[in-house]
DNA sequence: TATCTGATCTTTACGATGTAAAGATTAGGA
DNA sequence: TCCTAATCTTTACATCGTAAAGATCAGATA
């Protein structure tokens, strides 16, 4: 906190004072609006405007930036204006990790794409699971590092459980058996649990630069993504079993 | 944030104005101290007593309660003591997550004490792990969780180090090889990112409660700690290969 | 078409937080 | 005995989340 930039609450806080002048001659413009656009009163899409807002900002200044008043500052709106939409800020951190959540079904469901042999179609997934990570570290901080989440909403509730549900079915694929929806044997759970918790952890490592330590050990020039590789396909044992 | 709780923001703010009057006849008590301490201006022991008493926060109400001002109240000293001692908040999370991590590497070398069997050896290490973790859920976010940690800090650098060298050891001894100090194989670095990832991805998301969906459809009554046993010693395909 | 109602957005206000700076107090060496 | 530096308190300020009340406008209703 205490951050020295100064800059104003909003962009349009030059308003005529309160006598209802109704003098509607030149008011400020908009944040990033065509100079055409007169900035009405009423924005017509501020609830997307904001969680595209929100997105630069946590692009840009990380999770810690990410404040409410940052977001109304970014799209160029009061302070309280995302209460409106989105409550409080767990409201609006739960909104945008919804929409984090799509990008990365989206992102998981044309990985496998490309994929010939079976080998390629089993990495291929956590690999894309971690490329999105790095492509988007903050977001993925918000929907998985943050507290500040309310899974009562149907929209986050939805793209997440959707999220596990390619997880579980994945799993399958590769078990070869129809993963039901409503029972799992334990070894059924044991390979989605396993598998996700691999990738997640590893994920999270990386991100808080705890495998540098790993990486730096490695043969010259080892990357993440082939240690991830290796991870995931060396065997367990140093030795053959029996020796 | 904004709580509805006026405790004063200390308990000894009732000091002789400012008048230098001596009358040095009643001060008020510290916090937990017997009632025949006088609370002497200079505490003597404040920088652990801050570090106990933001232990105590954190147990208390968690990572979003733990505040500079709240672990100073909760000490009975002025909001601004502990910036003497620690710099500012980063410091203070720095140094708290130095004591759990020597907490943490204490929990870890005493787990594998009463092992018998290679299996039982093999698997004390982690359920000690997710042992720590469920039982100071609050001291393992700041460990891993928050973003304000500072590891160029002396005692944070050397606990977390010691934690990893722990783990690097473990993979060593369970694969029968000695893991250099220096240099690693792949197949090393594969084992031990997946050890770990395995176990911080799987500690990460029982925390975070996203282990429930697959914990209620395992059968009755199967605890995180089976599952976690199962994930390690399952075998990964379902069927046999070659089938 | 004129009016009214509710949704949307702004203003204002308040308590809480992190941090900086200056003052008060005291321990311990010169 | 005095002085210096460490320790702790006061005071101040920018920022944050949130609540409440006022301003503005879109769209339905008459």
């Amino acid at each position: 906190m205490a951050k020295t930039d100064p800059k104003s609450e909003t962009a349009r806080s030059a308003r005529a004072p309160s006598k209802t002048t109704s003098s509607a001659a030149s008011r400020p413009r908009r944040g990033s609006a065509s100079a055409k656009t007169e900035s009405p009163y009423h924005h017509g899409a501020l609830r997307e405007a904001l969680l595209q807002a929100a997105e630069r900002v946590l692009e840009r200044d990380g999770l810690a930036g990410l404040t409410l008043r940052a977001v109304a500052r970014e799209a160029g709106v009061s302070h309280a204006a995302p209460t409106h939409h989105f409550g409080d800020l767990t409201g609006l951190l739960s909104e945008l990790a919804a929409v984090g959540f799509r990008q990365f079904n989206a992102a998981m469901a044309s990985s496998s794409d490309a994929a010939t042999t079976p080998l390629a179609r089993a990495l291929a997934r956590p690999k894309a699971y971690v490329a999105y990570a790095q492509a988007h570290p903050g977001m993925y901080g918000i929907m998985f590092r943050t507290e500040r989440l309310d899974y009562s909403r149907p929209s986050l509730h939805e793209a997440a459980e959707a999220s596990f549900a390619g997880l579980a079915n994945a799993i399958g694929m590769m078990r070869q058996e129809q993963i039901s929806e409503d029972a799992l044997t334990l070894n059924q759970g044991a390979a989605i649990a396993r598998a996700w918790s691999m990738v997640h952890g590893f994920t999270m490592l990386l991100l808080d630069g705890r495998l540098e330590d790993i990486l730096g050990r490695l043969p010259e020039g080892t990357t993440a993504e082939r240690l991830l590789e290796a991870m995931l396909t060396a065997p367990i044992a140093a030795k053959p079993p029996g020796t």
